[in-house]
DNA sequence: TGTAATTCCTATTAAATCGATAGGATTAAT
DNA sequence: ATTAATCCTATCGATTTAATAGGAATTACA
């Protein structure tokens, strides 16, 4: 299931990618606005930041801003930021790979290749949807 | 990321499907070949009988068999028993749809948009897999 | 220069879920 | 009868998740 965290971002990026506002988008409007806890969606924000998909500006008339264009903004890049590997398991993750610890031998076996299925699959929507698909620029 | 009891509940299926014994395959011996606890093993089995996937014989020399042939015995079945919804988000579910209470309109709703496309896109790996792919019997 | 408004940071908590274990009841073969 | 297997219920510890709390740092602007 899709953590609240990943939910919650995913509804703030597009709030951000709609505004036409000059100023950055404050965190107070956009909780408001989609129900979002404020205290929890602030350290959403921040983790969006740290990874570099959202700019910031402190202060007062501070708030957040993307830091490149929504066409340019790759759900592969906020899923993996906001909700971890995109693999089922993490034999199969390749940004996030480890070895199962049960399993002698990855390629003989059956759950290995079921979720590289999955993985594929999954990363081929991510791949081609970017935060303009999202916010219905397109 | 995926349960370990859907990860051993598929391994313990493959194995089943691959035995040609004609007794029906005991717990412990799934455990051993497999290193799965095996009390853990045997809740996750009782469930998929409870599900009619698998059947069982109770005593000695008793165990568990397929109900159906491999080629019978879809993924979307299997990951729905083990696993629980395949979809992301419960507003996108097919079998355990639930409304989001923080989302007045779902169809305008970004996320909401995107997890059905992931749904579609997962869905049909699992429509298309059967048990008898996972334990190389193509 | 002071005050209000905002992001930034750390810690804590309550609840839920997961993985595993324990102990025994029931059933069937020999 | 005895043994060996599934079946059933309850519990436990660890982890994760969602949210809250409190305040530090920074900026605009009167």
């Amino acid at each position: 299931m899709l953590s609240k965290k990943t939910k919650y971002g995913l509804k703030a990026l597009t709030f951000i990618a709609r505004s036409t506002d000059e100023n950055p988008v404050q965190v107070s409007a956009i909780a408001k606005s989609e129900q979002i806890p404020q205290k929890f969606l602030e350290s959403i924000l921040l983790t969006l930041k740290k990874s570099g998909i959202l700019g910031s500006k402190k202060g007062k008339h501070g708030g957040y801003y993307l830091r490149v264009s929504p066409e340019e903004i790759l759900m592969t890049e906020v899923m993996r930021v906001l909700e971890g590997p995109i693999a089922m398991v993490s034999c199969v993750s390749l940004n996030f790979y480890e070895k199962c610890d049960d399993c002698a031998d990855e390629h003989a076996c059956s759950v290995n290749k079921l979720m590289i299925q999955v993985r594929d699959s999954t990363l081929n929507v991510f791949r081609n949807t970017t935060l303009a698909d999202l916010s219905g620029q397109n």
